[in-house]
RNA sequence: GGUGAGAUGGGUGAGAGGCUUAAACCACCAGUUUGCUAAACUGGCGUACGGGCAACCGUACCGCGGGUUCGAAUCCCGCUCUCACCGCCA
């Protein structure tokens, strides 16, 4: 949610800084600056009309203790008109709050100032790519969804009779090659001064709307009716929530999270070949990393969190880019935001493995996230996030990059973990 | 699942229609005193919104939402959550 008071600083900014997502903002921004006049209009009338009232109201407290009824009835005589106006005035300043938020809302977070505008994936911008080994085609590579059948890795088949498409069981040497990966994100991270947290799978309603996915982005989350919960598309949420209506001492950020856990996503959309395989599905495991920062470092933050991922890939030995992504591509409650894509060699695409972002306050301003400085002045806080990583597209380019007649190699970082160091 | 108790500021916790401007203590901050530390003493100490250049003023908030009343932390109704004991259980 953007700051009303930033809206009513400099609403031009605002707009401006939207058009980088070709959106016209402008007449939803006059609109919350006409609902905010009169909700500010009403308010002053409803809390004066208010005082009035508290002073009556203790004037007749004194006089009923003097005994003095005859007085105490003439007075109360008089409040009724008050009455009266007060539940007019107060249902209005409701409506215009209501009105105001929701209006407030339905605008994404304002695109930093780098962030080139476009409307679609094509103009986001290749800030580097790094290439361990060739990317040229060569013939005869297998996909990783033939690989993992035929090295007995993942058994999509049973998947779906025992959940449904999207839901892969991993077997064996597959399964522990998964164990591996989130071990080794999770060691690469807290390595960094990441904390380890195991949160919750599921978060209750305010959770979801204080890191944006409600309202609106229902659809995209599992719901569990009995008891109003929804299933993490992500661990950003509870990790985020940690802190939802706090104020954090400025001594103690930077907060540095990070999490493994499982994510559900309904994905409701397109089947084919794009989502094949690993590509797409509605369970998939990552290891996230979240931080709570002062604004002014948050940027200096973000490129470090840039520069950690991009390391685990370098160990990896993935051949990746790093993408800006131009402010159409860019998610509702971003500022700025890198993509890590890797390179399938068998389905010749990049395919998404991260997404690093700052929130700036957009996250916690509907959290209450906020710090309190020397001063004791109290500011929201930044937040930012970032996959470090999602598991199945790794798990695909390390299967389709590293293979051959003889096998699939096991990247040797990994061989820790795997305990082995090929799979054939 | 059953039964009972509860939800008040950063923490403990009083408060049971108007004397509350939410007591007291602890924690915290500033100052005084002191050779240092400790102690003592004095003062300060919530958040949000609105108004104001500001000092400051107003309004709301005692789990959440309604209601009764001139007036609600306090009374009434609904909901949520927490704790304890019993049952079941990884």
């Amino acid at each position: 949610m953007l700051s009303l008071y930033l809206l009513r600083q400099d609403p031009e900014s605002v707009i401006k800084a939207l058009l980088k997502r070709n959106i016209d903002a402008k007449p939803i921004v006059d609109k919350i600056l006409l609902i905010n006049e009169q909700r500010r209009e009403i308010q002053s009338k409803t809390e004066s009309l208010k005082a009035e009232s508290n002073k009556t109201a203790k004037l007749i407290g004194a006089l009923v203790r003097d005994g003095k009824t005859s007085e105490v009835n003439e007075i109360k005589s008089q409040t009724a008109s008050i009455k009266k106006e007060l539940l007019v005035l107060e249902k209005t300043l409701l409506d215009l709050e209501t009105k105001e938020k929701e209006t407030l809302l339905s605008l994404p977070n304002t695109p930093h100032s780098s962030v080139k505008q476009g409307s679609s994936p094509k103009e986001n911008e290749i800030v580097s790519t790094w290439e361990k080994t060739s990317k040229k085609s060569i013939d005869g590579l297998i996909p990783h969804w033939e690989l993992a059948s035929k090295y007995n890795l993942i058994d999509f088949e049973r998947g779906v009779k025992v959940t449904g498409a999207g839901f892969p069981i991993y077997t064996g040497n597959g399964a522990r090659l998964q164990r591996a990966l989130i071990q080794f994100f999770l060691d690469k991270n807290t390595q960094k001064g990441y904390q380890e947290i195991q949160p919750p799978y599921f978060v209750n309603e305010d959770s979801s709307f204080g890191t944006g996915q409600l309202p609106d982005k229902e659809g995209q989350m599992y719901h569990i009716q009995n008891d109003n919960l929804f299933v993490i598309p992500t661990s950003e949420i509870p990790l985020t929530n940690l802190y939802r209506d706090e104020i954090i001492d400025e001594s103690e950020l930077p907060i540095k999270m990070t999490a493994y856990s499982p994510c559900f996503r309904r994905e409701a959309g397109s089947y084919g070949k794009d989502v094949r395989g690993l590509n797409r599905l509605h369970q998939f495991d990552k290891v996230e990393i979240v931080c709570i920062d002062h604004p002014d470092d948050s940027y200096q933050r973000l490129d470090t969190m840039v520069n950690h991922v991009s390391e685990i890939l370098k160990d990896l030995g993935l051949p990746f880019r790093l993408l800006r992504l131009c402010g159409g591509d860019m998610g509702f409650t971003s500022a700025l935001t890198y993509d890590f894509e890797v390179w399938s060699s068998a389905q010749q695409r990049w395919l998404e493995v991260s997404s690093v972002s700052n929130f700036e306050t957009f996250q916690t301003n509907r959290l209450k996230l906020r710090y309190r400085q020397k001063n004791n002045k109290i500011s929201l806080a930044h937040t930012l996030n970032g996959s470090a990583l999602a598991l199945p597209r790794i798990m695909a380019a390390i299967l389709e990059n590293n293979q051959s007649p003889n096998g699939i190699k096991i990247p040797a970082v990994l061989h820790k973990y795997t305990g082995f160091k090929n799979i054939s």
